[in-house]
DNA sequence: AAAAAATGGCTGAATACTCATTCAGTTTTC
DNA sequence: GAAAACTGAATGAGTATTCAGCCATTTTTT
């Protein structure tokens, strides 16, 4: 066996040339020097560069998804349920700056530009805050009248603008912690069914 | 006069070219045919590619400013204001689905890969948001414990991320107006001032 | 056990484009 | 008849992708 996982290695390569220079702006043969690869060997795992995008999202989606889920699993209240899940989502874009910036950089286009492509982790990662919605809402805890639907897109654009917020220019005065917590009261004061 | 406003023409142009393609596969080629204009005369009234970007920013986020403002003036009510900045915000989107895409897409990338630019417009955007949290927090409307710096991305956040919902599949099933006022409910639970 | 043959992962220079930008020339304006 | 505004073909830089061949390893032959 020659290869040491290269598939493993182009994508963490891309990671972080896409996070320098954006999708358009990266040269196939500057991921290829940062994997310390040869330009066609990127051909043997990747159709094309495109490919290679699609790839990453699908594949660093689908462990995030897995590291929440996991999370999750613990914790049967849905108001601690949106807690964690805000503060992991913003633990992750910090600890991963790269990876975070690809994703709030690229992951937009992605949808317009690669017709055939459907996001389809995305939207799983999306539906775990509608799950949680709905089940506070079959548990009486959320109000009935907050559209799951809404709430899962409100909810996460407000995660996801925080973030871009450290991964632009890191930003001291607030903390995770502080700001995770911030959204997640502010949502749930929100959605709280009132006390009876 | 030979030139109809040809600047105006170009931009406008470019909206489109930008909506339908994205910045990066778009040709200058392309904004000249759809402006009705030769290439060159691009050049004589943009530096580059990128500057029409910019400008195609620059003004119209000037204009929005404008209008919101303009709304805003007439309300004194801290509350109100937000739900009106929020109801301005997504019906604008609405009504201008091209330039809402070009804004969604191609913003973000430009505080990254064009160095100089500050994106200065957008910015005192959203300080329009910061600046009714504070003067609602002033008069005691509002609590004091919320971060208006936070405050504003995340509300900033929950909108753009609902109105990319439209831009990019049109839902039926949710009104803006329905959209506007369950997001400004949330929020407006999450700062209140607990009645004393 | 040595030599020969086959395998296939890998390489990177060459190809085959695609456009942003320029500028010499044309048309319009005053 | 200058000056200004405009034109669009030509230029040339930049790069995704290809593919003919290399070589470490494995398999077959002697």
């Amino acid at each position: 066996m020659r290869t040491a996982d290269k598939h493993a290695k182009i994508i963490e390569a891309a990671i972080r040339v896409f996070s320098r220079q954006g999708f358009f702006h990266a040269r196939i043969s500057d991921i290829a020097k940062e994997a310390q690869v040869a330009d066609g060997t990127i051909y043997l795992y990747f159709n094309n560069k495109y490919d290679i995008l699609i790839s990453l999202f699908e594949e660093e989606i689908g462990k995030i998804i897995l590291e929440v889920k996991l999370l999750l699993e613990k914790e049967d209240d849905p108001r601690q349920m949106l807690r964690i899940f805000a503060l992991h989502h913003l633990k992750m874009m910090d600890d991963r700056r790269e990876l975070a910036e690809v994703l709030q950089m690229e992951l937009r286009q992605s949808n317009k530009f690669m017709r055939e492509y459907r996001n389809t982790k995305f939207v799983e990662y999306l539906d775990i805050v509608s799950g949680i919605v709905k089940q506070g809402q079959a548990s009486g805890i959320f109000r009935a009248t907050v559209l799951p639907g809404v709430f899962k897109r409100a909810f996460f654009g407000a995660l996801d603008e925080t973030s871009r917020l450290w991964v632009l220019l890191p930003d001291p005065r607030y903390t995770i912690e502080e700001s995770a917590g911030q959204i997640s009261d502010i949502f749930l004061s929100g959605i709280l069914a009132p006390p009876a």
